[in-house]
DNA sequence: CGGTCATTGTTCGGACTCCTAACTATTCAC
DNA sequence: GTGAATAGTTAGGAGTCCGAACAATGACCG
């Protein structure tokens, strides 16, 4: 039953990675366009939205990694974006560490260029919600991997949570629960990036993770 | 039957934007360290990639706007592959055009830095085998989507070319033909870049892709 | 033939990205 | 206290990216 194109294709995952490749270097192309309009480049563009998304302010070094980059290249970044007003450096904890927030003006830019994949949206609107739901749920699965491998940081996921309760509802269209707000949910309300976030302990989240990869949800 | 989740998240479709761009970020961020091992940064890497699957050469212009980028940077990206022997410009059709060609390193080292999105494919295959196939059958409709929509250069995929035939085997495991071949293959052969692609004329392209898009496949 | 006009690619100036190496200041550990 | 670790900066160099201005060449038209 194998079909010849299995033995002369290159092999399935190269390909997947092929695809994500050529998406992630048409979102490069167009940060800078988009975010140039802006008034501001992709990595400044990514280190408001970082920062906007911590409101209690982040250390350089802390932004840094989330950028993966280098502290010499986050610090020039944040030196460009203090230039503009879109930032500033308030003392840290130490005398020698800072915290970074974002100003008013930064705000304001953070929220107009967060709409810049928008484009990206509308392609993947093309997919029937169910499709888009499995396609979340397969991204989540590489980004955990990608975590597990130490080669993307560690991201505020649902599947990693201390509040995650995979599959607690078997049968059911919402099959997981949150404990956090103690609500069942669906694959599709997964996300990557959940303000309310705890990481579980090791064991919890490796038996999470074991009940909610199951092929069946079973 | 609508969960609390539904009215106090971000739209799905912009969550899994959120995550095609944190992959596109680890992307950009390895390409610096990997490349840059074997004497090539990100865009240099990338142009050789496209030059090696371009054997009969390509025009500057052409390699500017796969690598969607202006022609003053494809042009110094050039120059720094030339200055590295690793491309030669030769004459073109014209006195004015050239045709850029790999040179014997060239190919190496394309070979090589071929390699370094690996890691993400190990993440992949942490998917089990048909979870692989639908995120790609997924992955072919967001790439058309922004094909159709002018967002990323025209690809070479097997669902606008001439020889697919979309579910001419219903009901096998393996239900489209591919003409040029002459053969039968699943979803999980779908490819984005094949040499023997030929862009089908519209109505053809359009009534493939209404039966290929079709949810059941029916 | 000569005059436009579009095309192909280059050069220029400037801002940004990105690195490693070397540096300052501060804090911690003993 | 002295020495090691930590937080961030500076310096230098290669690369990425753009728009504007430029030289060629080729195509078209009167």
């Amino acid at each position: 039953m194998t079909a010849i194109f299995d033995s002369i294709s290159e092999p399935l995952s190269r390909r997947v990675t092929a695809g994500l490749a050529k998406i992630g270097l048409v979102l490069r192309s167009r940060a800078w366009k988009g975010a140039g309009l802006a008034g501001v480049t992709p990595t400044q563009g990514q280190a408001l939205a970082l920062l906007r998304e911590a409101p209690q302010g982040m250390k350089l070094a802390a932004l840094a990694h989330l950028l993966g980059v280098s502290a010499p290249t986050a610090s020039e970044t944040v030196s460009a974006l203090v230039a503009k007003q879109l930032a500033e450096k308030t003392p840290g904890s130490d005398r020698r560490s800072l915290t970074l927030k974002l100003t008013q003006q930064g705000e304001t830019i953070a929220l107009r260029t967060a709409d810049w994949p928008d484009f990206l949206g509308t392609a993947v609107e093309t997919l029937d919600p169910s499709e888009q739901a499995a396609f979340l749920r397969a991204l989540v699965k590489i980004i955990r991997a990608l975590q597990e491998n130490g080669d993307i940081p560690v991201q505020r996921m649902c599947v990693t949570c201390r509040h995650f309760r995979p599959y607690a509802h078997p049968g059911s269209p919402t099959p997981h629960h949150c404990a956090f707000v103690d609500a069942p949910f669906a694959d599709r309300h997964l996300r990557l990036n959940c303000p309310e976030q705890e990481p579980a302990p090791a064991e919890q989240r490796d038996a999470a993770w074991t009940r909610f990869a199951a092929p069946a949800g079973a």
